[in-house]
DNA sequence: GATGTTCTGTGCGCTGCCGCGCAGACGGGC
DNA sequence: GCCCGTCTGCGCGGCAGCGCACAGAACATC
């Protein structure tokens, strides 16, 4: 048994049995930063269960410009576009910061998904708990300052990871959020500056975890809430 | 029988019989432009199949800022959360141009949704597309340049509202992308001064649908592409 | 035709972020 | 110990869009 900081919640919250009958077709891999899961319109061989690694759908808007709109740890599961009976993923999917991840087969998956089933009431919820992500993500991105949702980001990455530590540079975060290097290294100095944060050569530790969540966009905690209303 | 610009895309496509199942418990209604259809975290009363009309998601994000995050017409339908199982709005609903649609109550389409059935298969086919789109749409609102993002969503809606004049005001137009309202007095004057549309006093006409296209981001075909390949 | 409302258009200073170029700091490999 | 690649930091001009204030134009009402 893993621990509890060790183990996928949406697979945790399934009746022993249901939850049984994943496990046993999963294979625990891990996943490394910056590897791609998933290609837009390409199929989804294989759906993930993050344990403490998270991913990352991004979205391609030309010019080289990219931005992560969802990020997927250990509260979900990557691969839920398939309860809508496709087979293809609507963005690109990047392992956000390596970890551990249970793996199964998208055919295999399918078949879990039983009418009735407790994985797909699951499936179906955190897809509405990803929906609201999306949709409050979008304004979030267009009105807040980028030190705001550079703390979010951080935030929902170290829950995700189950640690106030991880692995994370300034050029790969400014992918993610949709801007410049140089923008995270202005942002990350400042919430550096107000004892927040310390990083160094891309190890980020939290330092005042209460202080960044005020430092964040309400944004974070209404992603809570979602998450909570939804699966709690 | 509705002339063919007149239906529901959606519903066109069921097979007779259940097509028939549905309309029978639907009533014709009116929808005006802004009216609100539903408030996050409400439960959603009714589901609507716009005709001619068209309801845009909304989110808030403080401030007195909004944006719109998707537009449903008559390719869709707006209460599709319901088919995850869950009765809230993630977003604000609001009516983006009057027209005609037909209403449903959330408890009589949920009967309607049983295992296997028409409307659940291109109902969750049609929450995929949503899904790509709202994806699409936080790309676009961060790096498109506004002039391109309005002809996107002026295409958009004369797309579903099958005429190219509707009513619209520059001020609602700058509610739902997000900008002020002098923006997109800018950005409008000059599809004007292009010969591309033509407008006054909130009448908007497109006079060169490919000139506008043109004019527009790839984010209009990609959305065209996505809804082709799921739902063609 | 006088009045109030709605809609559209312009000017001006400001700011958050961009693009680019460059430089310093740290660490691993040989 | 040295080199080279990675990571972080800074300066400068530029630009899209903002906030504010104001003005003209069309329409509705009476």
């Amino acid at each position: 048994m893993k621990s509890a900081s060790e183990t996928n919640r949406l697979l945790a919250q399934l009746p022993r049995r249901d939850r049984e009958d994943v496990l046993e077709h999963c294979q625990d891999v891990e996943l490394m930063q910056g590897q791609v899961l998933a290609q837009p319109g390409e199929p989804v061989g294989h759906v993930y269960f993050p344990r403490t690694s998270s991913i990352a759908r991004v979205v391609e808007a030309g010019g080289g410009s990219s931005l992560g709109v969802a990020l997927i740890g250990n509260e979900g599961m990557f691969g839920a576009s398939l309860l809508l009976g496709i087979a293809s993923s609507p963005a690109r999917a990047v392992v956000q910061s390596h970890g551990s991840a249970l793996r199964m087969s998208a055919a295999r998956f399918r078949m879990s998904l039983t009418e009735g089933s407790a994985l797909r009431r699951a499936g179906h919820s955190y897809l509405f708990v990803l929906f609201d992500q999306l949709a409050r993500t979008s304004g979030c991105t267009r009105f807040h300052l980028l030190e705001h949702r550079l703390a979010r980001w951080l935030l929902m990455t170290s829950d995700r990871a189950g640690s106030s530590t991880f692995h994370m540079t300034h050029e790969f975060l400014a992918h993610t959020l949709g801007v410049r290097r140089v923008g995270i290294t202005r942002a990350a100095t400042d919430l550096q500056r107000r004892k927040l944060i310390h990083y160094a050569r891309g190890e980020i530790v939290i330092l005042d975890r209460k202080g960044l969540v005020k430092a964040a966009c309400a944004c974070y905690a209404a992603d809570l809430a979602s998450y909570q209303r939804v699966l709690g």
